[in-house]
DNA sequence: TCAAAAGTGTTAGATTTACACCCATGA
DNA sequence: TCATGGGTGTAAATCTAACACTTTTGA
């Protein structure tokens, strides 16, 4: 299985990919895979393997699908299910990202990968768009409190397209659980901006989501 | 891989089931479905695969994605590619689907199947119901010329929702790939109604489809 | 004092929904 | 002649998109 991690960070979008450190394709850019053992799900088998290299646990996962061409490893025939997941950058344990030589780097600027890679992003972030109109799995890319503009430029980086803020803003004032605190974040602004929460209750409870 | 092969008949969205021919699980009700030969990508083993049980060549499929629980199979270890199709129910030659032992029934009664066919069914309907709102696939399960009554109900079933027939025949005629012709189906009614075609170049010259 | 991000409403246009009657025909 | 499905338009409501200025504060 091979896993497309995405993150937010400075805006844009992220995905985290290394070195392939092994034959065939050695040295070549690549996401980070694993195998599915014979006596796991191939569910437990992107877990494990998602664990193994951020060391987080519980993150929102999901299927892309399986990719079989003949070809598509160099060595021998080998079908590979993808898998993506979110995380908030600020999770994931910087001493333990170099150890596994891994890098984020911007969607929109990712160099030729090995295999059928590159398709496995394109199809897994067309899934996470589509989801992300649909359901709130936004927040899992963004730290538990974050300010509204952050949230926009999530959306925006996503998207691929400029939002309008008070429109934005409106939509967002509907959705009862994005709750306001009365915490204050100063980093983006001189003025600063109020902190937003995620409440997963009160999303469950009223689920009429729509973006 | 196995195969959820959709048809559209009586004003019902319809499965293609069988009595499992094999053991495990001999005598149930289950999909049908194949193996990916070596030789192979798992897409033209999926095409083979519907080929052999459908005679149809060149039908919309997609893969629904891969079902790897480990004890989903009652024998050995058995990961699984699902895909669905659709195809138009006369295009299926009786005889031959005799000859698979297999039956088209509604898929809001379907039975119990075998290991974890209903999920792979329902995820294959849910895939197929969010394609249906934005691309015209639908013509894929009804002949090359219907009436738009037969259309609404095409929509109507997959969607499980009763659609207005005016504000529905409306939107069909924003569609400029949904061509009128002079020809009349009296089967459906004793006044006749006008048979339409699905016109993939004008669809394709100008893509704006939403329904 | 000024640059930079935060915050805030209104209006026009587009889209969606609800709704009811006449037509043509075969039985 | 009547039962059955085919065919058609309008108006209200909702949703979406466009748009500009004031506030706060650290440098």
């Amino acid at each position: 299985m091979d896993c497309i991690i995405f993150g937010f960070d400075e805006g844009k979008l992220k995905v985290l990919i290394g070195r392939r450190q092994m034959d065939p394709g050695r040295g070549e850019w690549s996401l980070y895979g694993g195998f599915v053992a014979a006596d796991e799900s191939i569910n437990d088998a992107a877990n494990r393997t998602v664990a193994e290299l951020t060391g987080l646990n519980n993150l929102y996962m999901r299927q892309v699908g399986a990719f079989g061409s003949i070809d598509r490893d160099p060595g021998e025939r080998v079908i590979s299910i993808a898998y993506y997941a979110l995380i908030n950058v600020k999770d994931y344990d910087e001493r333990l990202r170099l150890d596994h030589g891994v890098e984020w780097v911007n969607i929109e600027e990712l160099p030729k990968l090995y295999s059928d890679h590159n398709e496995m992003i394109r199809k897994a972030r067309k899934l996470m768009c589509q989801k992300l109109r649909t359901e709130p799995v936004g927040f899992r890319l963004l730290p538990d409190l974050f300010t509204l503009t952050q949230l926009q430029r999530l959306y925006e980086a996503v998207n691929g397209e400029e939002l309008d803020k008070r429109n934005f803003r409106k939509r967002i004032k509907d959705m009862d659980f994005i709750e306001k605190t009365e915490l204050i974040d100063k980093t983006g602004s001189k003025r600063g901006a109020f902190l937003y929460r995620f409440n997963k209750r009160a999303y469950h409870d009223d689920p009429n989501f729509k973006l």
